[in-house]
RNA sequence: GGGCGGUUAGCUCAGGUGGUCAGAGCGCCUCCCUUACAAGGAGGAGGUCGGCGGUUCGAAUCCGUCACCGCCCA
């Protein structure tokens, strides 16, 4: 074994013997209880990022654990074809070119997307191997799969059947440069500083009335203009008719409630065809409905002279014209919020066109209490609410989008009869007058629309599968809150509608990954760090350990992408230490006979001891989604009890006497093996890499730690008394080691130790006289009830019991006078506060009486060590 | 405008149900290349747990309020 950790050297080798043997593979005909998990389906457009990391880990965990419990664990992976976000990665490549998607033509286009996805689509499977994820690659599914597709359609048939989609011209969001409608959720809200302009509109017969804008532009396709019913100011205009500047189109003045009386004068236009709210008061008032803006952000003929012009420079050119005619009265600074498409970050426009809709009603309202009346319950808790607050108010979802990357909306219009099929296979004629010039709407779905079908899709639905019998419903979903919305509560409203049952029964929702000034890491900031450059650099389980121990639940992973040493060394580091301390291990193991194995020690009671709160601490953590605290416990057992105690108890041991060796090696081995296995699905590969090494000693167990079982509870091994026996040596050790310090003792030189003990300690401090003398680097000259303090001495107290050390010459009576008051006032000052406490009359009423029993002995301990510390510093002086 | 989260050591963060909980890692300082590990060992300094008010015998921990930061929804 090298005397460093090199995870190059074992990590891609151990991934292949698990893919080999396996492991990963889930048996739908096995006996064993079911974990199943579906990994959020990264896009096909993604290389691995830290989210994909976090999330992946954190699956990976679960599984893994799961596994070695003994279920039959179940990773479904695959990737989600990603509409407008694919689509637009080839749109990019073409535009390279100077060509556009209707150069090369619907099929044309689609044979090169796919020909794009088929090169690059594989790799994020490919890195999440690296990652160390545990997936089950045989099941692998991708959202336009044959059978996936099937599952579209066979949604989409049924809901239309059931009268929850239809077809409609409403007002949707719309992206002008992806050419497509957005669902509500798609659309990102920034606050973005911009203007308020009064525009004057002059009325017929006299007068004007003045109106607020934040899109001049889209007063080409104003119908209306509108005012409060409660408005005073402006009652007398009501019903009269106002002429719209540049085009002179005649509108009337209408009411509405609809109508802020506070926003700008009080008096709004209507824009029908682009704006939602608009849209609703045209529709209550009989309005008509100007497109003035086409799918292009370009003005219609409806803009009169404006017509061909970009929205923005249309903008331009209204509010210098108006300017010019003095109908511009004023501009103010406004604040408020713009829509941006999520995928291109280009700024939406309400648009109203014809989509189809899935009506969400009747899916929610059962979704809804699926998670209050909790069968599935969500992590950390507090989504809950947001999660309910939202199905409340659900809105009908546009499925329908202008794209041709996707899965193609299953309806045909018969141009010769008008007949409209909905069908679940594609048709070559009208069924009803038989014409073949049946056309198939052009539009795709969103791509939600197949994701939303993952948990049971992935497992053959809606054949009625093996898998989909066995592994349906799955257990945990892992996800971050920002696809609650886009995709959890939608799995939830179709498991229940299809499935008849939730697809799974609890939601972790992990934290985003951010950068040290709390941005999100993206490719566009360019402040994300590669993951696989992390493992290249420090291995995939230093990055797993990054991960797990820096997440906790609900809380956001903060990683500094300009020094990932910082942030990725202390993974890296534990992996070292795990590697060194399994060296000393192994080397020391020859010859090992558990048979010959004589009584425990101290130590090994101990540390079997220590080794069971660890696990017992472990599982709680880890069954509450607690990683780092998870992680946490593992650490402090290993790094601190096991490393810098335990393993440094027993080297003399190693070459003592056989059966007393034998112990030694025998509890090592035991230890060793029960927290690798803790360890395993945290660092799979490291602890593989040992536990190999260590395998020919365990005995019977399979061929490998993956599919080890997962430590289960000993309370016997818990031993009290071992745990205070050895605190008592450690705290004597440190005591020594603070006072050879302080006193500048040299660190080669033994010092003498004089212990005045009772009978207990004195004991246990004889019997471990060894121990003691090595750790501390002293000799123990006498212990008892009646030992002197030795002149020239340093001392200490641990408890009850005193330690001096005898130094002369070496002794700085200055420097000890200071350690002896810093403790005296340290004292000092906590016996104040409880002798306050106490004193207090309601304190010894109200509180719980161990509580009081519990400050009352302390009191006596300190009060004891307080007299002694006088009693040290003043033979101190002398 | 509504909702949620955060504000704890120089930095990044932990601290399920209120009572040794004031912690970890990194950084910093001191000493040590002791044959598992210098990616290490032994120690140390450093915080009135954002402000104010309240509940309680007792609050970093519960409630209210304010300030700042962030997220979500409209």
């Amino acid at each position: 074994m090298g005397t460093r950790y090199d995870p190059k050297q074992f990590e891609a080798k151990w991934y292949s013997f698990w893919e080999e043997k396996g492991y990963f593979k889930a048996d739908p005909a096995s006996p064993k209880p079911n974990f199943t998990i579906v990994i959020p389906p990264p896009n096909v457009t993604d290389v691995l990022h830290m989210g994909h990391g976090l999330n992946n880990t954190l699956q990976d965990i679960l599984i893994r654990k799961k596994r070695m419990e003994g279920h039959e664990a179940l990773w479904v992976p695959g990737t989600d074809h990603a509409g407008i976000a694919t689509q637009n990665v080839v749109e990019r490549q073409l535009a390279r070119e100077g060509r556009t998607r209707w150069d090369l033509g619907r099929e044309a286009f689609l044979e090169r997307v796919w020909d794009w996805v088929r090169r690059t689509g594989g790799t994020i499977i490919e890195q999440l191997r690296a990652l160390g994820c545990s997936c089950d690659w045989s099941r692998t599914r991708f959202t336009l799969d044959p059978g996936l597709s099937r599952a579209v359609r066979e949604a989409f048939v049924r809901l239309y059947e059931k009268g929850l989609i239809y077809k409609g011209k409403y007002i949707v969001n719309w992206c002008p440069r992806c050419r497509t409608a957005l669902a509500d959720d798609e659309v990102e809200h920034r606050e973005h500083d911009g203007k308020l302009w009064y525009i004057r509109y002059p009325l017929e017969g006299g007068g004007h009335v003045e109106v607020a804008t934040t899109r001049p532009e889209t007063m080409l396709g104003d119908t209306a203009v509108a005012v409060n019913p409660g408005d005073g100011r402006y009652r007398g205009i009501v019903g009269r008719t106002a002429v719209l500047p540049l085009l002179g189109r005649r509108i009337p003045v209408v009411a509405d409630e609809a109508v802020d009386p506070e926003f700008g004068t009080g008096a709004v236009k209507v824009t029908p065809a682009h704006d939602p709210v608009d849209y609703e008061v045209a529709l209550r008032h009989g309005l008509p409905f100007v497109v003035a803006m086409d799918e292009d952000g370009r003005m219609t003929e409806e803009a009169g002279p404006y017509r061909g012009l970009d929205r923005f420079q249309c903008r331009e050119k209204v509010l210098e014209d108006l300017r010019r005619e003095g109908l511009l009265l004023k501009e103010e600074p406004h604040r408020h919020s713009v829509g941006h498409c999520y995928r291109c970050d280009t700024v939406v426009e309400p648009y109203l066109s014809d989509q189809w809709f899935v009506r969400m009603k009747p899916l929610a309202e059962p979704a809804l209490e699926a998670v209050s009346e909790g069968r599935i319950r969500l992590y950390p808790e507090r989504w809950t609410k947001v999660y309910e607050h939202w199905m409340r108010n659900i809105k009908d979802w546009c499925i329908s989008r202008q794209l041709w990357w996707g899965h193609r909306i299953p309806v045909w219009t018969c141009p010769d009869c008008g007949e409209v099929t909905v069908s679940r296979e594609d048709i070559a004629e009208c069924p009803k007058c038989r014409s073949p010039k049946v056309q198939q709407d052009p539009d795709v779905l969103d791509t939600w629309f197949s994701s939303w079908l993952w948990p049971f899709s992935t497992l053959g639905w809606p054949e009625d599968t093996e898998d989909l019998r066995r592994f349906y419903p799955t257990d945990v979903l892992v996800t971050a809150p920002e696809i609650l919305f886009f995709w959890v509560a939608r799995m939830i409203m179709a498991g229940l509608e299809f499935m008849g049952e939730v697809p799974f029964h609890t939601v972790l929702l992990h934290g985003t990954v951010r950068d040290m000034m709390g941005r999100k890491m993206s490719k566009s900031l360019g402040n994300g760090i590669d993951p696989m450059e992390v493992i290249k650099l420090y291995g995939a389980d230093a990055l797993r350990w990054t991960i797990a121990s820096g997440t906790a639940p609900g809380t956001d992973l903060y990683l500094d992408h300009r020094d990932i040493e910082r942030s990725f060394a202390p993974g890296r580091n534990f992996a070292n230490k795990i590697w060194n301390a399994s060296r000393l291990v192994l080397m020391n193991l020859e010859g090992y006979e558990p048979e010959m194995a004589g009584p425990p020690r101290l130590e090994d009671r101990w540390i079997i001891s220590r080794l069971e709160r660890a696990r017992a601490y472990t599982e709680e953590a880890l069954e509450s989604f607690r990683f780092n605290e998870a992680a946490r416990a593992i650490y402090t057992f290993f790094w601190g009890e096991l490393c810098d105690w335990y393993l440094e108890a027993v080297k003399p041991r190693f070459s003592g006497e056989p059966s007393d060796r034998a112990r030694a090696q025998r509890t090592l081995v035991y230890v060793m093996d029960k927290v690798l296995r803790l360890l395993h699905p945290f660092m799979p590969f490291i602890t593989e890499e040992i536990w190999q090494r260590m395998r020919p000693l365990l005995g019977d167990v399979p061929d490998s730690i993956t599919v080890a079982s997962w430590p289960e509870p000993r309370p016997q091994d818990v031993d009290e008394g071992a745990e205070a026996e050895m605190d008592l040596i450690r705290e004597t050790v440190v005591a020594v080691r603070d006072i050879r310090r302080e006193m500048r003792v040299p660190p080669s030189a033994v010092v003498q130790i004089f212990v005045r003990a009772e009978e207990r300690e004195g004991d246990i401090l004889m019997r471990e006289r060894e121990f003691l003398e090595r750790f501390a680097r002293a000799k123990l000259e006498q212990v008892g009830p009646e030992v002197r303090r030795p002149p020239l001495s340093a001392s200490s107290m641990v408890r009850r019991t005193e330690i001096f050390v005898p130094l002369g010459e070496l002794i700085d009576v200055e420097a000890e006078r200071r350690r002896l008051e810093r403790e005296l006032s340290e004292i000092e000052r906590r016996l104040e506060s409880l002798k306050e406490r106490l004193e207090d009359e309601r304190f010894l009423q109200r509180a719980p009486a161990e509580v009081v029993e519990r400050e009352r002995r302390r009191f006596g301990e300190l009060s004891q060590q307080l007299e002694r510390l006088r009693q040290n510093l003043g033979a101190l002086s002398s």
